[in-house]
DNA sequence: CACGCTTTATTGATATATCAAAGAAATCAC
DNA sequence: GTGATTTCTTTGATATATCAATAAAGCGTG
């Protein structure tokens, strides 16, 4: 069988491609000094750019677990990031805003991502990353049918 | 800015199709009434494909921190999955191999594993899946630079 | 308005990831 | 051989992922 050794396996290839990329993420952020995760500022820049947004619309957009929206939630607010405001009309929900704290942490973590974007896809030209989208897609849509 | 929006964002995707994968996976093999993990197997197959491997060894192997590793481990013992004996010359480290249980864990897991990977890369023939192996490779090559 | 149903959020239990610290055994230098 | 260093492993603390259960508010229908 072609594909029986695990370093052939193309799944394996892209967790290890994944890891890669959040390491050197990670370590590119706390070495600029922001005591910031990576998926903490993925849900914090989803409240900065959608207003009125929901626990579970933030977790539909980034991929994750209501459930670990809700603490990373817990978290940016102990961190004093983020500030909650009982919704006026609906009881289940809370408005998220950033304080002035997190609009700073958003505009300083902004420059790194994008160069850490850039530097891990040195060398990868349009098209390879258009193919790369595409073929994502399709695992994706592969992953989700129900048959 | 293009891909100011996180949705345009690659590794967004790379996150999202590998988390879609491992979801799908996981779900295939608790259906098939297998009680193990995905990063367990994949700790377990390791063991099984190699002899006298080391920890470190499995660690860099499977791309996981070797507190993972130890932890896994340590779980597949509880689980009865696997045997440590430790080493007659030197005592740092513990020969690791599998039950009778584990090695049918293996068997069982293997054929579902292959089906998944099928059903997962659906509609992506060789030639594209090569190319996403290669922007892989170099992906991680540039996340692994020290400068 | 009272009931059941849906939506939204939270919590608990367990597994994994990461970093840092510590333990223990081997090895090297002298 | 003893002390320092290196190698292999473990543990602790914290963050995230997942599934299941629960809580609480809104909504619809009678």
């Amino acid at each position: 069988m072609a594909d029986s050794r695990l370093q052939d396996v193309l799944f394996y290839s892209l967790e290890s491609a994944i890891k890669a990329y959040r390491r050197f993420a990670q370590a590119r952020l706390s070495a600029a000094g922001i005591d910031i995760t990576i998926d903490q500022w993925l849900v914090l820049n989803m409240i900065h750019e959608s207003a009125d947004i929901t626990l579970q619309q933030i977790g539909a957009a980034v991929f994750k677990d209501f459930a670990s929206v809700t603490r990373i939630v817990q978290l940016l607010e102990r961190k004093g990031l983020l500030r909650r405001t009982p919704h006026p009309s609906d009881g289940r929900w809370s408005q998220l805003a950033l304080t002035s704290a997190g609009k700073s942490v958003i505009s300083a973590v902004e420059p790194i991502a994008q160069a850490n974007r850039r530097k891990a896809l040195d060398g990868i030209d349009a098209r390879h990353q258009a193919q790369l989208r595409a073929v994502l897609k399709q695992i994706m849509e592969n992953c989700d049918a129900r048959d």
